[in-house]
RNA sequence: GUGGACGUAGCUCAGUUGGUUAGAGUCCCAGAUUGUGAUUCUGGUUGUCGGGGGUUCGAGUCCCCUCGUCCACCCCA
């Protein structure tokens, strides 16, 4: 037997797992909407060069990474692997940039063809958020202070806000000169994958993670001491904005990023729970991405979080989801009563906008659906035969004794209520 | 892409130096007990031992290939 298996990297999701999902969801959209994001629905398919240009050309991500084909008309398209390009793209193609600000945040799966490993796949999920048209550090602020405070509401702990400029264009390419000729002297100290990035990718020399290479880096020039006047003065304001909204940071001058597009602001989340996949929402400022691409010269910043990697954490933590079991569950016991209680249902749904009730459609004995009853986590069973459709009734037995049991052998609660008491009483269970 | 560890019931795992018909717990199902759900007892279902090939009288166990998972590198969210 020859079962067919997802393909590699790109994974299933299942409850109860999908309830964490959701949940993040749920307070991402809430956040957003507090500090007035609206929500941006980007296409997951795109002209390959879209990522070439945006990215870069160099990068591991477009040179390996990218999951690209021929259309049938002949086109190169690529499943995207960030958000950042398209929306980008969809700024200018409607006209959304055009001397205006905006502030958008987006949700969605990215595909990058990548060795699968623990919080890493080839089909994730990112969240994020993009400002065009403000130039000024108090965006960047409030960017950091979103994605904070969103974190925050998922109950996660321990993570590390670090941060860095990486300067203006200018000074980052004097920077680079630099940090080419000082790498050049200890060339032959350098691991392997160093050398090799030297003239290809020398800023990402600076986070290798070969102990001989980070020694030699003690002695390089930083892009601290590098960076252009303009950029210092809003690193600085940078700094003092989130002292204002006490958010702790680190400077981390080695901190780079992967994707061309980032100048000025560059900051990232890590956390050290989830072993090397540390990185869980990464930003910063791309304020030359807009022209690149064709549009008129427009400040920009954001920032993405690996949802995966957030969800890995949230678990990790413990973070609780919101209780999704059912609050009731109701049995029926023969023909007739199993008929009713889908009547019965409908009538308690409409009458408890909210209620989640169960009804068991399986049948089978008292017992057994009893069972179903308290594996299912619903507070409460609802039995229906045959004498209670006779008086228009039904038995209401309270289930997660585990409370009462602790205090001794008491008989869980059970009462007889007609269906015209019911939604009264269950009311209760919808704040309880 | 590189290096390493590991793949045995739905889940967690055991399986001695290769040796009959592959096991335990849990889950699930049925029955008994019970107060109609917990507990306890009895019985039952479930596996091409990831897949393919090879060595051997004989392979879950050894060898090769392959697929997958995990860890590190790499990359990055």
């Amino acid at each position: 037997m020859n079962r067919f298996q997802s393909v590699r990297g790109f994974n299933d999701i299942l409850p109860p797992d999908t309830a964490l999902w959701q949940h993040l969801h749920a307070v991402a959209a809430r956040t957003f909407a507090a500090y007035g994001y609206g929500e941006i629905r980007l296409p997951l398919l795109e002209q390959t060069a879209l990522f070439a240009r945006s990215i870069g050309e160099v990068t591991d991500i477009v040179e390996k990474e990218m999951f690209s084909f021929q259309d049938r008309e002949g086109d190169s398209l690529s499943l995207r692997p960030e958000g950042t390009a398209s929306c980008v793209r969809a700024g200018l193609e409607h006209g959304l940039l055009h001397n205006q600000q905006q502030r958008l945040w987006y949700a969605g799966p990215m595909f990058r063809h990548e060795r699968p490993q623990a919080g890493r796949y080839r089909q994730f999920h990112q969240l994020g958020a993009e400002v065009f048209g403000i130039g000024g550090p108090e965006v960047d602020v409030e960017l950091i202070a979103l994605s904070a405070r969103l974190m925050r509401d998922l109950g996660l702990r321990g993570l590390t806000l670090e941060l860095n400029s990486l300067g203006s264009a200018e000074a980052r390419a004097e920077y680079r000169a630099a940090l080419v000729a000082f790498l050049e002297r200890h060339e032959s100290a350098l691991d392997a994958d160093s050398r090799r990035r030297l003239h290809s990718n020398p800023l990402r020399v600076l986070d290798s993670k070969s102990p001989q290479t980070q020694e030699i880096l003690r002695d390089a020039p930083t892009m601290m001491d590098a960076l252009d006047a303009e950029s210092r003065a809003h690193f600085e304001a940078l700094r003092q904005g989130l002292s204002d909204l006490g958010i702790a940071y680190a400077i981390n001058p080695r901190l780079v990023r992967g994707l061309d597009y980032y100048g000025r602001t560059v900051f990232e989340w890590t956390t050290d729970a989830l072993g090397a996949q540390g990185t869980v929402c990464a930003g910063g400022r791309y304020d030359g991405l807009v022209q690149q691409l064709g549009g008129t010269p427009t400040p920009a910043v954001g920032w993405a979080a690996g949802v995966e990697r957030l969800i890995l954490l949230m678990k990790a933590q413990q973070a609780t989801a919101p209780d999704a079991a059912p609050h009731a569950y109701l049995c029926a016991l023969g023909e007739a009563p199993q008929r009713e209680a889908l009547r019965l249902g409908e009538r308690l749904r409409d009458a408890l906008p909210g209620l989640r009730l169960l009804v068991n459609a399986g049948g089978g004995k008292l017992a057994a659906q009893l069972k179903r009853a308290d594996r299912s986590g619903a507070r409460v069973a609802l039995i229906l035969g045959d004498a209670e459709l006779e008086a228009a009734s039904v038995q209401v037995k309270s289930l997660r004794a585990g409370a009462e049991e602790a205090n001794g052998p008491s008989a869980s609660a059970q009462q007889r209520l007609t269906w015209a008491e019911l939604p009264a009483q269950l009311s209760g269970l919808l704040h309880a």
